[in-house]
DNA sequence: AGTGCGGCCTGTCCGC
DNA sequence: TGCGGACAGGCCGCAC
């Protein structure tokens, strides 16, 4: 489960491997993803890779003018540099082989993942176009959270996980970060303060930051691009913590299903 | 327009 | 010990 932070780090982590380098060639192994690879991804053979970079959670592989590559990890994507011949493992769906012999290999167990190519400019993208700010840019604040959340019934939490809204907040981070605002998860969230989303922004940018600083959190199925999994899991404050003791009160924290999804909250922090 | 939910998947974990 | 079923979760796309 790939949240920002880890779509980060393994940006970070494949960018020196794939800058400057000519693709020799594309090999999808199995095509079956969230939407079917298809044959598009091959123009990207023969291409040189002048930036490597991300929207959200989207990868973007660019090669010079002709557009590039995305990449999305869905919820249990990852990928890693490794040698083109060596021998792939299983839910290894996509390669891309550059020139040097190594290879950029996506696998990804639950394919809920999406390997395309995109045209310019990247951000007329279909998936790109009506995204909301990144937490971490200038864009994003407590004020633009307050102003477009005006007459908003549904939950705080649903909110800022909604993508048009911002991006790159998944259902832990969202836990953790109303938490450290005290901010109940399911409070609507036309009835949270200026004040208040100034708090959850602070949080939002926080967590995330810290996150990346530590190279991803992870509970499951992440690895970075080395192939090792990072597993911070015990650094989070709520998240997967019902029943136990609140860090902050003491109070056991309680697990509700907001929007289909596991929230964590205390009880006592948080209103 | 805002909101809610179905669907896509497989690995893991739990109870019998 | 083996097996089936529930669950996990990002996010699009549809229905209301």
């Amino acid at each position: 489960m790939p949240e920002l932070p880890e779509v980060e780090t393994t940006l970070r982590g494949i960018e020196p491997s794939l800058t400057g380098r000519r693709i020799r060639n594309i090999v999808v192994r199995n095509p079956s993803l969230r939407w079917p690879v298809d044959d598009a991804v091959l123009r990207a053979e023969g291409l040189v890779v002048t930036r490597c970079w991300r929207r959200a959670k989207y990868l973007l592989v660019e090669t010079g003018s002709s557009g590039g590559l995305m990449i999305h990890l869905g919820m249990s994507g990852s990928l890693r540099i490794c040698d083109a011949d060596d021998a792939p493992r299983k839910h290894d769906h996509v390669d891309v082989a550059l020139d040097n012999g190594r290879c950029l290999r996506f696998n990804d167990p639950r394919r809920f993942g999406m390997f395309c190519w995109w045209e310019p400019p990247a951000e007329d993208h279909a998936l790109l176009k009506a995204l909301g700010p990144e937490p971490l840019s200038e864009g994003f604040s407590g004020a633009c959270l307050h102003a477009l959340s005006r007459k908003r019934k549904g939950a705080v939490k649903n909110f800022i996980m909604d993508g048009k809204i911002v991006v790159g907040v998944g259902n832990i981070y969202a836990s953790e970060a109303l938490f450290m605002s005290g901010i109940h998860p399911a409070r609507a969230a036309g009835r949270v303060s200026l004040a208040r989303y100034e708090g959850l922004a602070a949080a939002i940018r926080s967590v995330l930051d810290h996150a990346i600083r530590r190279g991803g959190t992870t509970l499951r199925d992440f690895l970075n691009s080395d192939g090792n999994p990072g597993y911070f899991a015990q650094e989070l404050l709520v998240y997967d913590r019902e029943g136990k003791p609140c860090f902050q009160c003491g109070r056991p924290i309680r697990r509700k299903v907001i929007g289909q999804r596991s929230s964590f909250y205390c009880p006592g922090c948080q209103r």
